[in-house]
DNA sequence: CAGTTTTGCGCAAACGATTGCGCGTCTAAT
DNA sequence: ATTAGACGCGCAATCGTTTGCGCAAAACTG
């Protein structure tokens, strides 16, 4: 702290002024027609104590905080952890800072990260939206460039890259319905979410007009849900159903369990089939079919899409239209169906 | 921006000096002696028009930025992302903001984002090192509060919080042993790293003397090392082992991989236990018998090491003695051995 | 040689907050 | 009535950078 060389000290060392420290070590020499003996000078002097710049500093004066903000509705969650991993590691590549935060599923706890990206100067701001309704979203999107991932609002100005969950949905029930498969539980998560709700959609879509028995229960992305829903439709009738399609790993581990617990055999007495890209999905016995969501792709174009809107807010032009983008999942055909 | 409200543009609302706004907003009024006359007319203006300071002045001034510091190895390793949510919860519950960055276990990203830290004036740091000499760490460790997590050095003067490596795999090989296996595959992960030794020690040090054959192979907590090491030792010999213990989760689905392709059956011909927290091991058929890390308890200590040591910091006191601990993991029985 | 341009650099004002010090006014004590 | 203390508040410096403007000296022009 006491010993921490900034500006001054070079300038007292080289006899330079501060201005010229500032504008040698920024890389503004040239502009600002520092002689080559002061640029050599100031730069020797600057590595010798191996100086670096207060980054609050520069940011308070600059505006620039070379920091977008992340916020996940969990981060112990692998799907967003991978999400997380793939826009920090973009992010990283171009020189730009995370400022990450966990809301818990909780709108209060969004709403008080983004206001804290807000109060922290960061330039852009990536969110996996938790609220019900856009207005704080595009409140502070209209300040500060932002683009929701993974769910997003109806109708809303706001820039998002989200997986096409209708199509994804639509995939496995068609899926399901070809090999064969006559009655069909859908274990669903969260039913107010937009993934979740394109998701029975596209379920529903897919099997109309077939002969297929369908049924949407449950209400929760969670082991215990699927447990529930999957124990409740099978204890009384054992073949109540012959295959369930689960709206994510943890809900289609809930329903393994349930099922093994009635004696009942994921894969070969009832087909299973998933949502989600949990790796480990392969090494269940069987594996597990399932849709998986490019979240590669869904990370880098979100944060390609974040910094032309940053890039067209440096220049000073007006936003760019809004990138609204569904990208489509894929089908991983394993074993469980 | 531009309409961004700021400490003057409340005093100029409310005709008091900049000053005592800051003084009523920082609640500082009692000692500051303002009125109540003052007080009720800034803090009425302030909520009017919703001000929020700028922490970036803030921290600057006082050079306390609520922030700290969090950097791992790989955000995507649910392990890592697990513990990274405790500990972000610790924090926010604080008050605190995370600095999240990932080193991709590169010594040189990590040294990045440690001075990144640094320069950012963030009041602790906890890491999870992957530097193979603490001399970083520990001078940065002299300048700012610094917290080692999950692995740690030697004779180092810095804080540690991990979990006993020794202790869990000797737990996980005495387990085996009394359990009548007597060639036991130990598939090893980064042989360099602390963890690994550590387990390697114990491994060893739980068959010493007994009548077991044993054999440590392997370079890598992933998947492909798990496949290749059992691959190998299986392929000539279907019974060269009776168990392996995987020091991962990742190894652990290679070797079973492995073995499901020589026609061997985890659990039954070969009985497997392995390391790590994964809740997907109880899905596996059978459920695998593993190493849990309290990782909640790692996080919490650690943070809690860490407000001290911030603690001590803002009194001038001198840094307390070193929090050095070794968390006892848990021996979770399922039914693979 | 006077006048213009270029060169090289420093002054000082920002960015938005915090805080030591001191100044005026009002009350109370002598 | 005078003085001391309490009271309420503002001035201005500070944190470490950046940057518009301008000034002096050197170089060039005619």
């Amino acid at each position: 702290m006491i010993g921490k060389i900034n500006l001054a000290a070079i300038s007292e060392r080289t006899g330079y002024s501060v201005s010229t420290v500032s504008r040698v070590l920024s890389g503004k020499a040239e502009k600002y027609r520092i002689s080559k003996a002061a640029v050599k000078r100031v730069t020797a002097e600057a590595a010798r104590c191996n100086y670096r710049p207060n980054l609050l500093a520069q940011s308070l004066r600059t505006r620039q905080s070379q920091t977008v903000g992340l916020v996940v509705p969990g981060i112990d969650n692998p799907f967003f952890a991978t999400l997380s991993s793939v826009i920090m590691a973009q992010l990283s590549q171009r020189g730009y800072h995370t400022l990450l935060a966990d809301s818990r599923e909780s709108a209060e706890e969004e709403r008080m990260a983004l206001q804290m990206f807000q109060d922290r100067n960061v330039e852009g701001i990536i969110s996996v939206p938790v609220a019900s309704s856009p207005e704080l979203h595009e409140d502070i999107g209209r300040e500060i460039p932002l683009v929701l991932i993974d769910r997003y609002f109806e109708k809303t100005s706001l820039s998002y890259v989200c997986t096409d969950n209708y199509a994804g949905a639509y995939m496995a029930a068609k899926y399901l319905a070809d090999k064969g498969y006559r009655r069909i539980l859908a274990i669903q998560g969260v039913p107010a979410s937009m993934p979740n709700r394109e998701r029975v959609r596209g379920f529903l879509a897919a099997l109309e007009g077939r002969d297929v028995y369908c049924s949407v229960r449950g209400d929760a992305f969670s082991v215990e849900n699927g447990q529930r829903e999957a124990l409740a439709a099978f204890s009384g009738n054992p073949s109540a159903y012959d295959a369930i399609f689960a709206f994510s790993a943890t809900i289609l581990l809930g329903a393994i369990s349930a099922l093994r617990k009635l004696g009942l055999a994921e894969g070969r007495d009832v087909g299973v089939i998933s949502y989600d890209n949990n790796g480990f999905l392969d090494f269940m016995n069987p594996p597990v079919t399932r849709v998986e969501q490019p979240l590669k792709e869904v990370g880098e174009v979100a944060v390609g899409a974040l910094f032309n809107l940053m890039e067209a807010r440096r220049c000073g032009d007006d936003a760019p239209a809004p990138v609204q983008q569904l990208i489509r999942p894929t089908l991983v055909v394993r074993e469980s169906c």
